[in-house]
DNA sequence: GATCTCCGTTCAGATTTCGAACTCAGGTTC
DNA sequence: GAACCTGAGTTCGAAATCTGAACGGAGATC
């Protein structure tokens, strides 16, 4: 399989990571969630080549999951928002941190401490079912192929 | 900067994705949480070369994401099984397959369906806050440094 | 003893990715 | 008005990565 052929398998991992799966967009992403916008703050935070951050941001334009908004004329200069879609990466996002924070983390803890503003707490994301609300982990999870899916290997992991 | 400083960023997305933000890793783990163990199961499900299987799997053994397991002697020979830190890993592949599910899925619905054990339903993955447990979003969030944090543009997304 | 399986390794060549320098359009400074 | 700055790219050769295909080897099977 080459990379570009991702898009086209009946597996949502695999489709998803065809938009986002690439070394440098989700450390892009990372940023917009912490409010960067613009071409050079992008470029400056993460050290790499203007080229590949072209060629990211225009990708995640593309795809809908950032938008061009511009935030002056003369010359004309734009800006990249999350839009929905954007948004709805917030878990992906908050569950590497999640990894990162409990496997990566110093003897400082965790580089960044995020609020939840409703409640006000430093918190951590954790994932429950939608149907009854509990904590899900890998070995409550059982899987099978839905509509279309591809015949494969399928069992319990761990 | 280079692919391989990421391991040394203060941030715990960079950290995590130093390990799993590889081309293929994450396609790997997939495989690993649908139940595959062998490299030639890996390998045939991805269409990918057999160089790279190798080399990623035994990244993640070297990461303590997966462990070698010998399941036979004569010859020996070995599966790869998911550690607690790999099981760790679940929140990311499902908050993955959740966006994917969201935006990806073709008429027929999603290729994979999930049920939770515990209640027996068919779920998606939900992100609530650790403290107060009501869902998460983006911009329900505000991120801040914590210790050992290095000084850069924060604010709310969106 | 020829072939098969599972699990890799090796290597040349194609493809991608990257860094550094360049461009371009307009602003600012003196 | 000349020199310089800024934000946002583009270009291009070098470096890294990936592919495909062959090879190895340790035992099992025919």
């Amino acid at each position: 399989m080459k990379w570009d052929e991702l898009a086209q398998e009946p597996c949502s991992v695999a489709r998803s990571l065809a938009v986002i799966g690439d070394r440098w967009t989700l450390m892009i992403l990372r940023d917009a969630f912490l409010g960067v916008r613009r071409f050079e703050v992008f470029q400056a935070r993460l050290g790499i080549s203007r080229s590949i951050v072209t060629e990211r941001l225009n990708t995640l334009v593309a795809e809908g999951v950032l938008e061009r908004r511009p935030y002056q004329d003369r010359p004309i200069r734009h800006e990249y928002h999350l839009t929905d879609k954007g948004l709805d990466l917030h878990p992906v996002i908050m569950a590497i941190v999640d990894w990162g924070d409990r496997h990566y983390a110093g003897e400082a803890g965790p580089p960044i401490l995020r609020r939840h503003k409703a409640c006000g707490c430093d918190f951590h994301a954790v994932q429950v079912c939608s149907e009854c609300g509990e904590p899900v982990t890998a070995r409550d999870v059982e899987a099978r192929p839905g509509l279309g899916a591809r015949a494969g290997a399928l069992g319990s992991p761990g």
